[in-house]
DNA sequence: TATGAATGAGGATTCATTCAT
DNA sequence: CATGAATGAATCCTCATTCAT
């Protein structure tokens, strides 16, 4: 089926942040790449600014839906941990444009806007924060600064968006699985996960993202 | 003693890029920030981009002597790898602004100055590749998918620029060691490596970025 | 009974118009004001300027209509320019908006629009002119200038528009009269003119602005 | 003398905004009329609204500083107001443009600079306040609403800028002494005023607004 | 009758850069 | 060494208007 302006508008503005930057993308150029002309954008988003929170609010909700979705069926700390960044590989693999706009242009935002943003992120964030803890309540996981780690743990998966191709060797479920492994190894963690726990996250990624399962 | 006119600019453009992004920071913006007026701005420089190309030019040579120097005398590769996060860590926890610069803004590059950067931080990565692919060969590294390795690793050690604060609770060498741990664990290894490497590291940067020793 | 669409534009038209100035005021605050889409507007109205031109000639033709029904029964100068003081600054109080669009938006109309309209507002004013004269030639009126008198009472008069709100303290038919008053003095004209003439004029002004009698 | 570049700005925007409105002068329109690029015009002023805010601010500045400096010498209450009318008069003969801004664009001021233009229109109709109240309580003056009569006499007089010319027949100081008659007329004086007001008036405009004494 | 979609022209303002002084 | 003056091109966005539905 074919795409809405609105949709062309919307991808457009995606593939020009995430390449040329917010800054860097002029009106212009986003009419032309959707293919309207310039004054025919404001039909379709308010600001140029507002395009920019539309696309991030929508990646991270996504990304807090998904997360939490997922993490309803998982119980065990390993599990989880090796779930969340299935997800969160998957998600930035299969959507590098939009979550290099969400990771790079913060900056870019109002003071009010970045406010909501980042409380987003925040929220994101702490789901992650809550599961490392967990895992080293249980005793499963070794995390002298949790903080650290969970930051270390973060830049590692989202850097998968600066680099991933889905046109290189690696199949994205493979690419999951290594990281949850490396994942977990950072955690000096022994116990391989159940298998459900990655699987899960892979069907709510299918779902979410539209990944083959 | 004072700074130089041209070093004012120069920091007044790393910290405005980093900010604002290059797109983001005007000439007037960089003017005022160097206390200068904008027309005087360009005796000190050639183009805008010719700042951002000798900002990053000048991280990433910094980053490849201080990885050689440090390299030449570390035979091991749990000792390399360890060596080399460290001092990655520190020079992006020590720099944050000039290393996100060169992290962030590779896209406003012209084509020509790309080129050289992109060689710079290639020539960089490979001494990663390397040093992984030597731990592999000898049988103290345990990475299923090297490239994969390596830019995790990469990834999560440039991730610091985008969170440390020096102001923190945590100290910047505990922080590296930390990292340089993480970093082994991904790679199952099991030996600690000998304490020299990271010694060595750190005196490195301590020359390069004027870390505390 | 409730408004027709059309006539809820004019009115959106006039209020808009007298307070943000034809040039500040955009077809989509139009539409906005009116409650209609600004496409909508365009079954209603031809040009923004016809509208402009369809305010100034409607205003214009009423307080022509009403000069001349009035003087039809009035003889006496003095009379007679009592009368036209009361018609003009009840109009003038009566519809404040479209008053101050005839005055101050005469600049915005087209060349050809702009004969039209400023031949009407000439058409009054030979009322006033002749009005003066009359009493100049029958020795009631003292004008030295009489060009200058006019047009010092008529400024005077359109004044009104200006600042007087009905939510004043001032009841309309006591300002008419006192402004009749003044120009009265500004003649040097001893005799008060017979009541008859101002009681005419709130009358005609009571049909033409539904002013209350 | 040549007229500096800033000076010919300032002259462009007070005859485009007395001709065509704010809103309907373009940036474009005063770079022509000023001779420079519409880019330079940005060197000699702040906003489109700071060259109206700075337009306005003078000329009401000269209009109460010559008010004040000339009813410094004077006392009874017809010269007093014989001598603002003069004033009024000439400044709005002599610098029509200017002053039909003052009267026509305040509703295209933002909220903080309509407060302080308003507080200096304030101030200077405050001073024909006081001198109709100094007469009306010295007995000289009859006016039963006062704030009616200066509002009738402040429009009368401020009407000259819309049609006065100077190639028309009727001097300067003729007119003034017109004006002044007619509103001593108005106030139903009989004195005439002691003929040193409106001689210091027309001194202090001769050096004001630089008319011919 | 009513409107969403569409647009070329133009709105004010800022851009990076040059150059004479 | 330093800068005020200058500008063509570009910035984001709004303008009045049309037209197919």
């Amino acid at each position: 089926m074919a795409l809405t302006t609105e949709q062309r508008v919307r991808r457009a503005a995606v593939k020009l942040f995430a390449t040329k930057g917010f800054h860097g993308t002029g009106i212009r150029d986003l009419a032309q790449s959707a293919k309207i002309s310039s004054a025919s954008l404001y039909h379709y988003m308010g600001t140029k600014e507002d395009l920019l929170v539309g696309i991030m609010r929508e990646c991270l909700d996504r990304l807090l839906l998904a997360a939490r979705q997922t993490l309803e069926t998982v119980d065990d700390p390993a599990g989880a941990l090796s779930a969340l960044v299935t997800l969160h590989v998957m998600a930035h693999a299969a959507q590098p444009d939009e979550t290099r706009v969400v990771d790079h242009e913060v900056g870019a935002l109002s003071r009010s806007a970045r406010r909501d943003i980042v409380a987003l992120r925040d929220e994101y964030e702490a789901i992650w924060a809550d599961t490392i803890a967990a895992g080293v309540a249980a005793g499963v996981f070794d995390a002298p600064d949790p903080a650290v780690t969970r930051l270390a743990l973060l830049e590692m998966c989202t850097g998968v968006a600066r680099w991933y191709s889905p046109r290189g060797p690696l199949p994205l479920d493979r690419l999951a699985a290594r990281y949850a492994q490396l994942a977990l190894r950072m955690l000096d963690c022994p116990a391989s996960p159940g298998a459900g726990a990655a699987e899960r996250a892979r069907e709510v990624a299918a779902r979410v993202w539209r990944t083959r399962p």
